[in-house]
RNA sequence: GUCCCCAUCGUCUAGAGGCCUAGGACGUCGCCCUUUCAAGGCGAUAACAAGGGUUCGAAUCCCUUUGGGGACGCCA
């Protein structure tokens, strides 16, 4: 393919990766990382981590912690974040909320944005209208024209509100996608954007435009899901008066069905990778194969191999699958390399360091006579896992269909759990003992036979928290496929 | 539903109009090596979504259809 991407003359490339601190640290935002960062390299540019955490319900500073701890596992360090500083700080948004209010508030001054009263009700409503007539925006703009004097004293009533971007109501906008050229969007599909939420905190559509400007971005590379609100973002960019950043946008990694990557279909969580014993460099070898490719096709070849080579031209645009089988075959080449002094090394750096061992260790203690018991008696908490059969799984009494309703409410339960530790676990599989009607012996050996394969096994919630969430929730959703009727 | 993106073996991909009778890799299947299992070697399997153009010539360029995906949140 031809690409041509632009580089600034007069300026550094500087790109950034933005992920939200609001859960596992996920395999989709290491694979746009690595194209940031190894397309910022091979323009003696800069590459950074910004934390996008203006969830203010959903973000976590756990979450952001491995998320950074992840990245840097994986080799994926940045130039500039919220560790480490930089010269363009600070580098959470949480902590340029300041900035975000000036901005919106020019924009009103300048009647390019407004103060919007709807309440969630009424949003509900002008979505069910829009459903039915078939329109393509769901806000009506009942509130953009509203007299100064009306606004005034609405603001001064203390009436919550949220501030929105005025669209141009006709004529078209064009995106510059570095990958595909030119996108035109017809203004009319586009629904006045909000920036500033009730909470006074911006949404992402503000806080990346007004960032990526502050911060002097000079390429958004980002995934295909952001396409549709590009044209957004470029009207933004002209609001402010602002000379819009490079869009390049990546494919969106996908299921074995073709949907977009996600957890209900495969481990999507970098933890999982890491405690599962994939070698960093193997997982981002693998995922630098994710539509693009080597000039001489090679299958094997580390970061700096891939820096050398590197061309936009070399993307192919469809989506591509993970395939844990491809990963398996690349991760065992980089064993198999190993000099076995290494590969002891590794080991120790994995599970069978003393870190880990201290986890496992109290667990046993006291059902182990000799120490060469400890192998055979914790071989699930370093992978030694054998999936049963659905047989298996289902308690005495209970119907097939019954152990499968239970084994998913309890997997999907721990999808939304935020913190994991003993307590929470316990707090968390106890809610659904009420919720299936389960006994608790029924309903615990269920989920210990599928996140151990071991009918004893030491205390759950402690072996669960020692084992890991994302090993925890892949062996689950394994065992509850099985069951599945 | 509306808008947008995408389209080569099951999967990851090579392919910039003649080098394509479409190449490589994973997987699968055979054979070899081997005390076992891996690994390794050799081989097989398998794709240009369809139809129209353009051209002397199309996997490659254009159009239509079909298929797949994404977006339509006070999530990012």
């Amino acid at each position: 393919m031809t690409v041509e991407i632009p580089i600034p003359t007069d300026r550094p490339v500087r790109v950034r990766i933005a992920p939200s601190p609001t859960g596992e640290p996920h395999v989709g935002t290491a694979y746009i990382a690595l194209f940031n960062k190894v397309f910022a390299e091979k323009n003696n540019g800069r590459f950074i981590l910004r934390i996008e955490d203006t969830d203010q319900r959903r973000s976590t500073p756990e979450s952001e912690q491995a998320i950074l701890d992840s990245l840097r596992w994986l080799g994926l360090d940045w130039h500039e974040g919220p560790d480490i500083g930089g010269p363009y700080g600070p580098y959470r948004q949480s902590e340029r909320t300041e900035l975000y209010r000036e901005h919106a508030k020019y924009l009103i001054d300048e009647g390019n944005a407004y103060y919007c009263f709807a309440t969630s009700e009424e949003l509900d409503e002008m979505r069910a209208t829009a459903k039915e007539q078939g329109l393509r925006t769901a806000y009506d703009r009942r509130y953009r024209d509203l007299p100064r004097e009306e606004v005034e004293r609405r603001l001064a009533a203390g009436e919550p509100y949220v501030v929105r971007l005025k669209m141009p109501l006709s004529g078209t906008t064009r995106v510059t996608d570095g990958l595909r050229g030119d996108i035109d969007i017809d203004n009319a599909e586009l629904d006045d954007q909000i920036l500033l939420k009730s909470d006074g905190f911006p949404t992402y559509h503000l806080a990346n435009v007004v960032d990526d400007r502050l911060m002097q971005i000079t390429h958004v590379i980002r995934a295909e899901e952001w396409i549709p609100s590009t044209p957004k973002h470029v009207l933004l960019y002209q609001a402010f008066g602002w000379e819009p950043p490079v869009f390049i946008h990546m494919p969106l990694l996908r299921n074995n069905d073709k949907t977009k990557i996600s957890k209900r279909k495969n481990p999507v969580s970098l933890e999982y990778y890491r405690t599962t014993g994939y070698l960093p460099e193997a997982l981002v070898n693998f995922l630098a194969r994710m539509g693009w490719s080597m000039p001489d096709e090679s299958e094997k070849f580390e970061y700096r191999e891939m820096l050398e080579h590197f061309d936009f031209g070399r993307m192919s645009l469809g989506g591509p699958i993970f395939d844990l089988d491809k990963l398996d075959w690349l991760n065992g080449m980089y064993i198999r390399e190993l000099e076995p002094g290494d590969l002891v090394a590794r080991l120790q750096g994995w599970l069978l360091g003393s870190g880990y061992l201290s986890a496992v260790a109290p667990l046993v203690r006291e059902r182990i006579k000799r120490l060469g018991d400890f192998i055979p008696s914790t071989t699930f908490f370093f992978g030694g896992f054998d999936p049963l059969p659905a047989e298996a799984l289902v308690p005495k009494g209970k119907e097939r269909v019954e152990a499968y309703r239970a084994l998913r409410a309890v997997t999907e339960a721990v999808d939304s759990m935020s913190t994991w530790d003993e307590a929470t676990i316990e707090e968390a599989l106890r809610a659904q003992v009420e919720a299936t009607g389960f006994k608790v012996r029924d309903l615990f050996m269920m989920v210990r036979l599928a996140v151990t394969s071991q009918k004893a096994t030491p205390p759950l919630f402690e072996s669960m928290a020692v084992i890991g969430k994302a090993r925890c929730q892949y062996r689950l959703r394994e065992a509850t496929n099985t069951l599945k009727p």
